[in-house]
DNA sequence: GTGAAAGCGCTAACAA
DNA sequence: TTGTTAGCGCTTTCAC
């Protein structure tokens, strides 16, 4: 198999041979890293300039067995929170003279483990995994085999955890994130506080619920079953979750949602009921994507900082295939942005809800 | 610099004296090109397994000068748009068992020259730019030339052109998008009917404005420069667009946009200036992102088949790399979302105009 | 069918 | 400071 289109490639000898150097020589001039007599070190410089020079990174990380490429494993791309975390990480690589190799895995375990393979075979410096199998309250001992095949050669840094193997872990501090969230709630009075959307075999989602629970109790409020709604993570398990809670005979005065894509379910359902959200209904949720900017009323939301969240996974994979020390757990403390779907508790919210059937459709108020 | 985690990466010359063969011969049952005994050739592939052996796709990629590695440069994956190509590019990369290096521009030339470098550095087989620059109606001379650079090793394949070069292009037909939007809108009676967003030196936003002004002097109806508002690609200046378009003195029943995020702005305006959407006015736009499905009421869009795009953009770079005979052109057709957002021209809405303040806040009726 | 050997393009001792 | 040399891990003639 040869190259079809090529006219030539030059290499170093190329240019070591025009400059009346050795390879040697060019190469130092590239890295950089050792002594070369200005005379030669500008001859070669204009010669690499001449042709447009690039080195082959195959042969390079070859011979120093250091591609400079990360391997990304993101659930999904399409999911905003995923494209500003991806963003983020590949922002910090380029500073840092990495290039990102990206791959989505759809939540399937096969294609992570795919992936996996396929990444360790480009021999990435070092992998970060978003969410799929290190989401896991309970990590798969496939995926932990599968990973701690990997480790030995290219560490990995993971959004969640894998129980048993030494991945590195950089989290979003949930439990701060929800006490942000229920703290302003019960400060604008609310009491009846849903939660919907999610799985509870998901760390983040767990812990979520766990911290919900926690709260209500030290507030002395009475956690409620019925108030707490799991799903997925999409418009339409808010859609479906909210339908569900309005038909209760006591419906919640705020609801925090797992993610914005579920906010925005959550939020056409009550129009669609006839509640007006914030006036009667507040809806706080996750992640303060794009999404929440975007809807109407906007969102209130949880903020991550996917800048410094994606820095901090790029620096600990690139220290840790450096082999520098680097810690194995760091906490990322979010953030809460209050926008305009959240509001204080109303006391007529009850008379209001004895004629919903009526107010539909709905009438949805700005306030901007 | 030595690999500093490594216990000791096994190769194909430690799986050729386990098994009592020789490296070519490992080689031979990787490559499965070339005969093997049928004892030898399980004797490997027993070894391959139990040591889990992945061969190096570095040393791969210098021996036979094909690193099986797609580049792909996007403007910005947080746009669902280039996230809904992009996801179509990897899938469509893996299924021929290519791997994909992402990158963004964020509509940066000067990203992506150097970006364009960095995956020639990394000797991708062919790279893909979907959007920035290949989008420019009249190319930059200094973005023609270092892909001129580029050319000759590394095959291009864009989403819009490239004056003066040999880039293969796969484009989505903007024109008979317009159409669809246009004849749909016609048929419900709409007769003023505004264009928002987009710069018009983008060679989409311009083939939209242009078929535009065209399929209204086709139908008899003269071309109003006030409902034409550029702007950007993004919520503000749909938003602020409208607010200008709903000051003048006559406002038109339906505004086509340029893509969903810009459709969201011109929503909010509309419905905060008291019209209802699409009794009032109707909205269409081009992309069919997520974002149509999130918003209320859903948006009526173009929707573009991104899965086979992102193959015709894969299979097109593939092929190319190979050398194998592809078309330089190729086109797209689109299809048209009818959703919620749009509905017949209603003579009412003149009436409706004159106490539209009073009106405020809107009122947004679901029909569902 | 199989092995020996050269080479892909670069880096890194080791000498000089 | 600089050149020579030996790999990095794989593929691929070329003989046998």
């Amino acid at each position: 198999m040869q190259k079809p289109t090529e006219s030539k490639t030059i290499t170093i000898y190329d240019i070591a041979r025009e400059a009346g150097v050795s390879p040697a020589t060019v190469s130092r001039v590239l890295t950089n890293n050792a002594n070369v007599s200005k005379a030669k070190k500008e001859k070669v410089q204009s010669l690499i300039e001449k042709y447009n020079f690039k080195p082959n990174a195959l042969a390079k990380g070859l011979s120093d067995t250091q591609s400079k490429v990360i391997g990304i494993i993101a659930a999904d791309v399409r999911n905003s929170y995923y494209a500003e975390v991806f963003i983020a990480c590949e922002n910090a690589a380029r500073e840092q003279g990495y290039t990102v190799l990206l791959s989505n895995a759809f939540g399937n375990m096969e294609r992570e483990m795919q992936h996996l393979d396929m990444m360790r075979q480009q021999r990435v410096d070092a992998m970060i995994q978003l969410g799929g199998s290190v989401d896991a309250v309970v990590s798969y001992p496939e995926y932990i085999g599968k990973v701690q095949q990997i480790m030995p050669a290219i560490p990995v840094v993971v959004t969640g955890k894998l129980d048993g193997t030494e991945c590195y872990e950089v989290q979003i501090d949930f439990d701060k994130a929800t006490d942000f969230l229920m703290e302003y709630l019960f400060g604008l009075g609310h009491e009846r506080i849903a939660l919907v959307g999610g799985r509870y075999n998901v760390l983040g989602t767990y812990s979520k619920r766990q911290r919900y629970e926690e709260l209500l109790e030290r507030h002395g409020i009475s956690y409620r079953e019925e108030y707490v709604v799991a799903g997925s993570y999409d418009y339409e398990s808010g859609y479906i979750g909210m339908n569900q809670i309005l038909a209760l005979p006591d419906v919640p005065t705020a609801v925090i949602t797992i993610n914005d894509y579920v906010a925005s379910g959550v939020v056409r359902s009550a129009v669609e009921h006839g509640y007006r959200i914030p006036q009667d209904i507040s809806v706080v949720s996750y992640d303060n994507t794009q999404i929440a900017e975007l809807l109407t009323p906007r969102l209130t939301s949880i903020d991550y900082d996917y800048e410094n969240f994606g820095r901090m996974l790029v620096n600990t994979a690139i220290a840790a295939s450096k082999g520098i020390q680097v810690p194995m757990h760091q906490k990322m403390s979010p953030r809460l942005v209050v926008r305009e779907s959240s509001g204080p508790q109303q006391e007529a919210s009850n008379e209001r809800r004895s004629f919903r059937d009526k107010a539909w459709p709905a009438s949805v108020e700005e306030h901007s």
